[in-house]
DNA sequence: GTAAATAGTATTGTTATTCAATACTTATGT
DNA sequence: ACATAAGTATTGAATAACAATACTATTTAC
């Protein structure tokens, strides 16, 4: 009985190289054809992932590392084109619904959410507890699909949320399908700030448990992202054998414990992640 | 046991003035600090919210108007900031995952749709069936929440999927929060093109319809979107008396009837939809 | 299997559009 | 009420975006 049914944690940057646009010699941006202004425009939208709140003109130019005068008028623009919304009267900036038709053409392009939505429902079923999809997204997760717990009255979890893959039982399940150079490169590349006084943040001590996932199927966390939560989590394969993403199932104690969750819990993500995978495959 | 569980109309564009883009002095757009790459930018994206699948450079160049020298740069862009995805072997564009981190700002930063949340799944819980928040936007109404019925086992709605107002119980419960004209104008903007065979696309009946919600507390709608669809809704109020939204359950035939509809969910949306009212207004 | 046609990619010179700076206006807080 | 800070409007300069086009690769037709 409480609202915590997920990974909530809100898209903090996980990644070192942070800060504001980078302008070194990257033959990415350098190539004639790049846009600036398009990255800039986003740079201001993403500027609301880390900052929940509305963000006033000033602060938009901070975060973004854009000038006055470039926030002033990707504002304006976004303003226009119906993506942000302008509060008058305190003249703060926050995302509008408009966005939600961006996503939307993801979700309805890309075949995994739907395809995965009848086992993770079952999986929603079998366990009663809260149900996540989740893919790679740089050093963090990010949920595509998530199915609140039968008995959460409280709250809903929000697609599109990230949490850092190093901590978190999805993150880890899907590190162990990747290659030893692969996962210490993205380690490295990764923030190890700890999150709760849970959070693993030793390099040799995450590569152990990613090590683990190989034997046991599954992956787990103990309140490494939210105290009181628990998580358990298991591969989702490509054609090549790769992870392409993982199944996630949150539970909180005291109601669950570690061994609880492992005896329960384990054969239903792995399970639901071996559907998934086969149903992709076809 | 059917897998329809919502309006999952695709976001056509039903406003009259559609087309490529508009080229005509727009006070708006002439504005100095208007940046006309961030327009070209997002019409790229949106030009996959009507057309499903993927596309071409070509594809998308037609669909958007802009030319197939900006198709190319802003395609390139788009791909670089890691907004779209290219399928090398067939060089065809798709919306990408990032997507979801602009719709996670706005669910993240709006409060609505969390504050909401407890209702519908209560909603949910009593009705048993799909409940839908939506919310206007244009001439349409655009779902910010959706919860699938408890024995749908197929599919689950994707949030920020966009429905006309004219033809949907949810938009007709908004509209007849409206003044007459405001209803007036907006369906003139809107196309009124029928989508099943059930559409009712006479002005002069949906003004009928709307100014029954006044009477009755809720709009219902038999099959105007999808064939077997039988939906039922009420307006989500502002602290001006305004609609904000609406709340909807969604049944399918031959399970339902309008009839029993009418004397099952009534009760059930309307009181869904005051509870959502007054939540927001604390 | 070859040719034709179509789509995608790279390059370039021109100029329109973005740009930062700054002046001006409105809000905020002491 | 004044001072400070934030937001808005304007402008001239020049960079970065632009469309056209040449080039390459891939599909389609025969």
């Amino acid at each position: 009985m409480t609202n915590i049914s997920g990974p909530l944690i809100q898209a903090k940057n996980t990644s070192k190289k942070s800060g504001s646009l980078m302008q070194k010699a990257n033959p990415k941006t350098d190539n004639p054809l790049f846009v600036g202004s398009v990255e800039k425009a986003f740079s201001v939208l993403q500027a609301f992932g880390q900052h929940k709140k509305s963000l006033s003109l000033k602060e938009i130019s901070e975060i973004t590392g854009i000038g006055k005068s470039a926030a002033q008028r990707f504002c304006y623009t976004l303003v226009e084109l119906g993506f942000l919304e302008r509060d008058d009267s305190s003249r703060r900036m926050r995302p509008a619904a408009r966005l939600l038709g961006l996503s939307h053409s993801y979700l309805a392009s890309n075949p995994i959410s739907s395809i995965a939505a009848p086992y993770l429902l079952q999986a929603r079923e079998n366990s009663g507890e809260a149900v996540n999809l989740g893919i790679p997204m740089d050093q963090d997760v990010i949920y595509i699909a998530r199915l609140a717990s039968t008995n959460s009255h409280i709250a809903h979890p929000i697609v599109g949320g990230r949490a850092p893959m190093f901590c978190t039982s999805s993150g880890r399940a899907y590190l162990s399908t990747l290659s030893q150079d692969e996962i210490s490169d993205l380690l490295d590349e990764s923030d190890l700030t700890p999150i709760t006084r849970h959070t693993i943040i030793d390099k040799q001590e995450i590569l152990r448990k990613i090590d683990d996932v190989l034997n046991k199927g599954y992956a787990m966390a103990n309140q490494e992202c939210i105290v009181g939560e628990l998580t358990i989590a298991a591969p989702i394969l490509g054609p090549d054998h790769k992870g392409i993403g993982s199944v996630n199932i949150c539970v909180t104690r005291p109601a669950w414990t570690m061994e609880s969750v492992e005896e329960k819990l384990a054969p239903i993500v792995c399970q639901t992640a071996h559907n998934i995978t086969l149903a992709l495959s076809n």
